[in-house]
RNA sequence: CGCGGGGUAGAGCAGCUCGGUAGCUCGUCGGGCUCAUAACCCGGAGGCCGCAGGUUCAAAUCCUGUCCCCGCAACCA
């Protein structure tokens, strides 16, 4: 049988970790883990991307070589995979020898071949992208992506005959349907090479411009550009071409986030094709994690350290939120508040308390040994047949990436299984003295406990073992409990009676509400507005109809005014934004700890050095804005009529932090 | 016509490929149980599936149009 393989991306390590390289990675990992369990090798290939122009830079400014600089955040990356539970997978870094040695034999080899050539080049290269934009990419003759007047170079590079590959791609792409999953994906890809837009793939930079990079081999003057260099990682981290590894695990399957769809969909194909070999099986997308609803990034400061979550509310509640939170492909949202629900709600009162008093019976009824079953009735045989058709159902769609429809598929049999205990009372049974059925319901119960925790291993192995262990079983996070999931579907047997089990359980303790309120005072960003919807617009025209003055807002009830926290604070520095002329960057006193950063459009009113040591009124739970690059965390109160502007402060002073109402 | 995603119960979402009684979780109201982690179980209330047309015996689902929201982008947060 051939290996299972699948990578995540390659991280570019110009910035830590953070939500999202965790989710990829786990991803990996719960797709490997769920392959070993079915009897296959498996294990996955993560990394960090270290070349390039921005690395350089990055390095230079924290005064670290290149290769410090990189050692540094990759070194980031690789401890914090164990921190997550991740296991079976190998850290590529494109900074390796045997990678180097690797680009450079498929560059000659595809060279060889026909596939490069060498060309002039002219155009309009942007520095913060690293990228050549064409006359019809460029908004009024300027990068769309950092709006900065790109630099006009001319000059010599190699070229991959990409476009030779594109109809090839395309056909691929529409024989094979689960090629890019989801479908949305598929058809943006098909959409874009319909588009024509794309050309050849530049693939040099000259030493001249960049050093840090993979030497070509057949010109030393230059160096390898990104693409060819970090996707080939995927190949050269299982070894030579031919090599034992490289023949059972390839082609395998990949995994990335919406962002880099483009490179992988349609040059990796491209180059892999080029390079005579073949191409990879599948590719699997993932949408984004969003923070309250807003793209997470690190200038809005809203990234989710994953490591602080999993600090507070461990490893398996964590991964078991991620999975079951996202609908793969799509963008989820991640909050505290609704990890602390999916705890509470699926983990804690469903399938922790289901445990709980399981074996708090069985330590009651039976000493804490599995009884021996006797005859099934009508409503035991549901049990186990849904036991089969629950597990079925996740194998198939936990296959299938469905990673939340597979869970919700297997709490529909962790819900059946408490009505099932409050519908067979076991309680009444054991006053019946009626011990023949009470060894059977019971008996039911642990063998499908079993099965439960034997499903979840791939996405909450430290919790597993611990309910395998609990139910007298041996296991360990780091090897399949079973080596065969299906073997255990097809039979409801696998516990045996006369097992000793544990007498309590206390696997998942609910998260205290007080708790989760605490986190709310202490961040009142985290509290939603309340969004005008459409309900509450519709009225608006109605009351202007009645006579309420037009420029008077609907009202709103006394709770949707409380969510605005307004406070006084007192500007403890102002200064001109760098580049916008009407705005005011202000660091401002809120007796928060630290000052908080506020922008303002005022240059025109007032001068930086005459408002230090005012006190001001501002809005601290307004989504923080980056404005020409800097980020604004709230808004000061002005009073405005036409072109006549005031600030709003206390008339006597006041604490900073003093709340407004 | 910039690109992409989306509008389904108070909140968050599934269903849409392949039309056929609108579903899940949380919340809420009422009841039950006492094995259990203030948990579990049952029942109720709450939706013109964004809007308008079209196709059809039948549309959340297919088609057309339209409005709105989100991300990317944008100097008045």
């Amino acid at each position: 049988m051939s290996d299972f393989y699948v990578t995540t991306p390659i991280y570019y390590v110009n910035a830590r970790p953070h939500l999202g390289h965790a989710y990829s990675t786990l991803v990996a990992d719960a797709l490997v883990r769920f392959h070993r369990m079915q009897g296959e090798n498996a294990f996955f290939v993560t990394g960090s991307d270290e070349h390039g122009d921005k690395i350089m830079r990055s390095a230079e400014k924290n005064g670290q070589t290149p290769r410090e600089f990189v050692d540094a955040i990759s070194g980031e990356f690789r401890r914090l995979w164990p921190e997550l539970g991740i296991d079976n997978y190998r850290f590529a870094r494109t900074t390796d020898d045997d990678h180097v040695r690797f680009v450079q034999k498929i560059l000659q080899r595809v060279y060889d071949a026909g596939d490069i050539y060498f060309a002039e080049f002219s155009g309009h290269y942007c520095y913060g992208c690293e990228r050549f934009y064409t006359e019809k990419e460029l908004e009024n003759g300027l990068c769309p992506q950092h709006l900065a007047k790109p630099e006009f170079i001319s000059e010599k590079n190699y070229f991959f005959r990409m476009s030779k590959y594109l109809p090839w791609i395309k056909s691929h792409i529409e024989e094979h349907p689960d090629f890019i999953r989801p479908e949305r994906y598929r058809s943006e890809v098909l959409a874009m090479l319909d588009a024509g837009v794309l050309e050849d793939l530049c693939i040099s930079r000259p030493k001249s411009r960049l050093t840090w990079g993979i030497e070509l081999p057949f010109d030393t003057d230059y160096v390898c550009y990104v693409w060819f260099d970090a996707l080939l990682t995927y190949l050269s981290a299982l070894g030579p071409l031919n090599c034992e590894d490289f023949k059972r695990c390839w082609p395998g399957e990949h995994l990335v986030a919406k962002d880099i769809l483009k490179p992988h969909a349609v040059f990796w194909p491209a180059i892999l094709k080029a390079a005579g070999l073949p191409v990879y099986t599948h590719l699997n997308v993932h949408g984004y994690w969003l923070s309250r609803n807003t793209k997470m990034s690190k200038s809005l400061g809203n990234v989710v350290d994953p490591l602080e979550m999993v600090k507070k509310y461990a490893i398996d509640p964590f991964r078991y939120f991620l999975f079951r939170e996202m609908h793969f492909g799509s963008d989820a949202s991640f909050s505290e508040e609704a990890l602390v629900g999916r705890i509470n709600a699926d983990l804690a009162n469903d399938l922790g308390n289901l445990f709980s008093r399981v074996l708090s019976m069985t330590a009651k009824y039976f000493s804490s040994h599995v009884p021996q079953p006797c005859k099934r009735h009508e409503a035991d045989d549901a049990i186990v047949e849904l036991c089969a058709s629950s597990m079925r159902n996740f194998t198939q769609l936990f296959g299938k990436i469905q990673f939340a429809q597979a869970l919700e598929c297997l709490w529909v049999l962790v819900r059946a299984l408490n009505k099932y205990v409050d519908s067979q009372a076991p309680w009444a049974l054991y006053k019946q003295g009626n011990m023949e059925r009470l060894a059977t319901v019971m008996y039911i119960l642990l063998a499908a406990m079993r099965k439960v925790a034997l499903c979840l291993w791939p996405v909450m192995p430290v919790t597993s073992c611990r309910m395998l262990d609990q139910l007298g079983q041996t296991a360990d996070v780091k090897t399949p409990p079973v080596p065969q999931i299906n073997d255990e579907i097809a039979s409801f047997e696998g516990l045996y009676a006369g097992t000793e089990v544990a007498a309590q359980s206390n696997l998942f303790p609910r998260v205290e509400t007080e708790g989760a309120s605490e986190v709310k005072k202490a961040k009142p960003k985290e509290q939603k507005a309340v969004k005008p919807d459409r309900k509450q617009v519709a009225p608006r025209a109605e009351k202007n109809d009645e006579g309420t003055p037009a420029d008077v807002l609907p009202e709103i009830d006394f709770e949707a005014f409380k969510t605005v926290d307004m406070r006084v604070g007192t500007i403890i520095e102002a200064s001109k934004h760098p580049d916008a002329d009407r705005i005011l960057v202000f660091r401002i006193d809120f007796g928060e700890g630290a000052p908080r950063q506020i922008l303002s459009g005022l240059a025109e009113y007032y001068t930086p050095a005459e408002l230090v040591g005012r006190q001001v009124c501002a809005v601290l739970n307004l989504k923080p804005r980056k404005i020409r690059g800097l980020v604004s965390n709230g808004m000061v109160l002005t009073a405005l009529q036409d072109d006549k502007l005031t600030l709003i402060g206390p008339c006597t002073e006041m604490p900073n932090g003093s709340s407004i109402a």
